[in-house]
DNA sequence: TCAATATCGTCTGTTTCAGACTATCCGGAA
DNA sequence: TTCCGGATAGTCTGAAACAGACGATATTGA
């Protein structure tokens, strides 16, 4: 019941739980696998030691299962569900929690000679097909339950803004592919000028 | 120079080096604060641990500068060169880079009720209109030099990228405020159906 | 029946995190 | 001239997380 630090991983662990309810670890391990583990990847080892910290921390109950295999049932305690929407409705707090590595290629995408947009669009577009596949899937699964409104909202924001993302990155693929981009312009013109530096 | 493991940081680290020239840590502390601290971001004492590490791979040059206070002076090898260029052509890889804070709690917002899209759209807002001025800021930076090509391609991909995710959730936010969105209707006649799984 | 495969869980050295802490420099007020 | 505060620059450390090797138990079907 302790005071303890919690990382995104330790939510993401806590919000499987609250989505499934009772787990065990090995459960979450496959469902991470198949869905937020596209957003959020970690060893599984993590989804033995993280339910433990969050069980001292009275976040999760533990169940422990005594016959065949010695097996771990977890569960969400009342603190745990505060804990997780408390989380939820702040902001990503700009502490140490902004890590895009997409977004870094891109930044540095500079120094490759000459910019390989085409290729940058390809892996951009897989990404986005991938993350598109796993709203998808849940979309499937929950569409036979009834309740329909807070997840539905839910997959369909993640879906549109998944979209989005890949309109945007079929559309440089598109013009790259129509010799449009300014790449390939841009790079007769370039031999002439040398290092000269900021002349204003 | 023997073979170390290169994590993303340490290649922010070749990045920055490689776009900056020679660079002393504290260099690099200003430079990642305003620019891509935004979407990676990490402990400045990295940047004086990383580079040591990356001068003992071969991958930076040190240069100890021994007048007034003692500071190093880094500046990137062929060997780191190589090693940047390699890394940013090779696509994401699905093994543990994968993190995206905003996704995760898009994916679980359902458990937070009523699921509240106004809050997320204005977060995702603020977050882009960020990522957006940082590169203009330095595209306004850059625009007086000479080579447009690369750094110029580059820079657009990113305000392009950034502006497509804005524009979806700015229409997420005026629909919100027009109470077009599913959230208000679905709530009423949730109320009446309870937790039955699974009809089928 | 036992071998192969799938399921489930633990362990361990290394790296990173997160931030407290130390030290230096510089300008202006007392 | 010293003293103070703030900006600059760098170090240190305990606690987590990482990454994956490894160990153990079930299940199957030959």
């Amino acid at each position: 019941m302790s005071s303890v630090r919690l990382s995104t991983t330790s939510y993401v662990v806590l919000g499987m739980i609250a989505l499934r309810g009772p787990s065990t670890p090995y459960d979450l391990k496959r469902a991470v696998g198949r869905s937020v583990g596209f957003f959020w990847s970690f060893p599984h080892a993590q989804l033995y030691s993280e339910p433990k910290r969050l069980e001292e921390a009275g976040l999760l109950d533990l169940h422990e299962e005594q016959h065949g295999r010695r097996r771990k049932l977890y569960t969400i305690t009342e603190a745990g569900q505060t804990a997780l929407r408390a989380w939820l409705k702040e902001p990503v707090n700009a502490h140490f929690e902004l890590r895009d590595i997409a977004e870094i290629k891109l930044f540095f995408n500079e120094l490759v000679e000459p910019a390989d947009v085409a290729k940058l669009a390809v892996d951009q577009i897989h990404q986005h097909e991938q993350r598109i596949a796993v709203y998808e899937d849940m979309r499937r699964r929950y569409s036979d339950i009834d309740a329909v409104s807070n997840r539905m909202v839910t997959l369909e924001l993640g879906l549109g803004m998944e979209r989005a993302a890949l309109d945007f990155w079929r559309g440089v693929a598109a013009q790259v592919e129509r010799g449009e981009f300014p790449d390939s312009r841009a790079r007769d013109h370039k031999r002439r000028k040398t290092s000269r530096r900021r002349s204003t």
